[in-house]
DNA sequence: GAGGAATTCAAACAGCCGTTTCAATCAACT
DNA sequence: AGTTGATTGAAACGGCTGTTTGAATTCCTC
């Protein structure tokens, strides 16, 4: 039914019938990929296949586009990956590898990184006023049940304030390969990233470094411990 | 001597006699306070107290000048903090803790971090022409240094791919302070920010949870550990 | 199908951007 | 002092930006 009218303007990347929603989805594209002020008003409408009055239309200005597409790709990604949840009897351990393996399933992504993710990576990077509300409402909940994991691990033997370094050691591993991809990949040899540097392998690594740290499982350097990896699905 | 001739044009933010150094002086704070694209030439210039003509005259356009900075506040930084130098016979934990300590002092400073590293920070992030550079002149000896002293550390009982990702996993932990700190603000009471987050502090604390993973210290949560930390310099 | 609101469109607006121009000024040397 | 070359200065040039306009078009309701 719907009439092919825009038939062969130019180059609608973004599907969809809604202009609201195709404006969304270029611009959260557009900002992610050029940043808040190099990206344009003229390409995002380009891309979404509407014209740049519609902008100015739907939601005011440039900032007030940004904040939405900030919110937008926020809640995209709490419906793609949900916070885990596990039976009650799943020891510790596990829990906490299944979390580092979200989160960096989450953060790396399975193939190409989408576009979402590096959107909110520029807000932790450099906050805007869309900011403090992904934090609150998104990372906050996240943050509050590694805590209580590593709590479990190290059976309650650690201070809050200690669990939130620990929790930050954790991130900040995780986060070197999201941020700093480019560099990661200059300093380690081509086949290595390949093939160890997998979210599965690193999520590996994290946990089995974070759970020697800690003391529930054998140190890395043990002279008695086996070859390396933990999970046995080399598949 | 010198005329004061210049008078209350503005505001001269930078000092200096040489035309070239107070652009290049005044372009890196612009550069890393607002980004490439966001930074003007025209600001760059009144901060700098030359005309905007100027960066054409010295550097050829924006582009060069923007290299010239980067490169620029690379050898700053590496003359403010060299490479730590050990005696023959410093025991290799030390040189360890000694290392993170160095490299979270020169990412997180003393006072109020200096420009030169937000602008290598953005580099990092998102790496342009003069990132290359960068990694191999400063990084790449780094990362060798700190490969070689967990090799020491863990008395060479681990392949060169595992010690390598355990020395991203150090650079992790600090770079996420420099990186999202704000952010980390959010998740972290203040009091305890500005108590157990100083870069002494987290250099305590990621050198002990490294060498506790590697087996070379005892684990965090063990029972009969002593409270927390590591150098009793509360001052 | 007519009326009216919602939406789309091409065109233009003012403003700021990087860059260039060219004359004025300065410094140094014969 | 006078000439030459390097440096500085005010002003302007296109070009691209976010934003606005007002008419044309579409969509829905009666």
């Amino acid at each position: 039914m719907a009439t092919a009218r825009q038939a062969t303007v130019s180059a609608p990347v973004v599907t969809g019938d809604d202009p609201r929603d195709r404006i969304l989805a270029a611009a959260g594209q557009e900002f992610a990929e050029r940043g808040y002020e190099a990206a344009t008003i003229r390409d995002i409408c380009l891309a979404a296949g509407v014209n740049v009055a519609a902008v100015n239309y739907y939601f005011g200005d440039k900032r007030r586009l940004y904040i939405e597409s900030v919110k937008h790709a926020h809640e995209l990604r709490v419906k793609q990956v949900p916070l885990p949840e596990w039976p009650r009897d799943r020891p510790a351990a596990e829990r906490l590898h299944d979390f580092i393996d979200n989160l960096l399933e989450r953060m790396l992504g399975f193939g190409q990184p989408p576009w979402q993710v590096r959107l909110m990576l520029r807000e932790v990077l450099q906050p805007t006023d869309a900011c403090r509300e992904l934090v609150e409402d998104y990372m906050r909940p996240h943050f509050a049940l590694l805590v209580s994991t590593l709590d479990d691990v190290c059976e309650r033997r650690l201070p809050q304030h200690e669990l939130r370094r620990v929790a930050m050691s954790i991130i900040g591993q995780c986060f070197l390969y999201r941020a700093a991809g480019d560099v990661v990949g200059m300093l380690v040899p081509r086949d290595e990233i390949e093939s160890l540097h997998t979210p599965t392998q690193l999520a590996d690594h994290v946990t089995r470094f974070t759970l020697a740290a800690l003391g529930a499982a054998p140190p890395l350097a043990s002279p008695a411990s086996p070859p390396s990896s933990i999970s046995r699905t080399p598949r």
